[in-house]
DNA sequence: TCCATAGTTTTATAATTATGGAAATATAAA
DNA sequence: TTTATATTTCCATAATTATAAAACTATGGA
């Protein structure tokens, strides 16, 4: 991960609504969830929610792909670890006794979802 | 950490010359930087630095002591743990097979800083 | 084909944030 | 006490971002 996504991945974050989202999709787990049960978890009017949902799937936070009429969002955990990785990256200067970075979620059982479908 | 503070502490990381100063700490380590050394590492006009220094300090990122003439800026150390763990709290519904969530850094030894120190 | 459902894109307005110069403050050395 | 250093606060300008209504697109069922 480099600067810029780091910046654009914590600026999606970085907002009361776009955060409500992301961590609904993150303790929802690799299946996800359709955006209007989002919509209706958060109580938000359909044209905030794909305004958010979009910031997010542009800084590679979220994924999502389509089952019949649904939009499915899912949280991309892979990026998410490598954004906790990055701002804990070489932590303390190497000194592991002062500082024993450590940054992970989940695994590679991330999800469903594509380099494409993650980033599109 | 509440929702408030996790924004107000993702917003803070969320722009090129805070991340900048932000991860300089962060390898720097406890022991801080003063911020003329930070300037200088970073190539930031004073006033600039000063602003970014004071947006991390009140999202509680970074803490700093008066050492003589100069202001020693350090990582907050706790703050930033904090602020890992609750973007992966309750990751997958607890269902660690898909999700060993996992988010901590740096130790106790995090820092001369007290609260008051880092907040205010 | 026509209608309903699920979401998105467009657009305008309102609000927030970054930058850097000039002036101010705090500390210490001469 | 004068002067230099280290850093901050104030300010104006420029740029970015959020909100939600209205119009649009895609899918599936009758």
């Amino acid at each position: 991960m480099d600067k810029h996504e780091a910046v654009a991945a914590l600026a999606a974050l970085a907002q009361d609504t776009r955060l409500d989202i992301f961590r609904l999709l993150i303790q929802t787990g690799p299946e996800g969830m359709p955006a209007g049960q989002i919509a209706e978890r958060l109580d938000l009017p359909a044209t905030t929610l794909s305004f958010h949902l979009n910031h997010l799937r542009h800084a590679g936070l979220v994924g999502f792909r389509r089952e019949s009429r649904m939009l499915i969002y899912a949280a991309a955990y892979g990026a998410m670890n490598e954004l906790l990785a990055y701002l804990t990256e070489n932590c303390c200067r190497g000194d592991a006794s002062g500082c024993d970075a450590r940054a992970r979620v989940p695994a590679s059982s991330s999800s469903f979802l594509t380099t494409s479908q993650r980033r599109s």
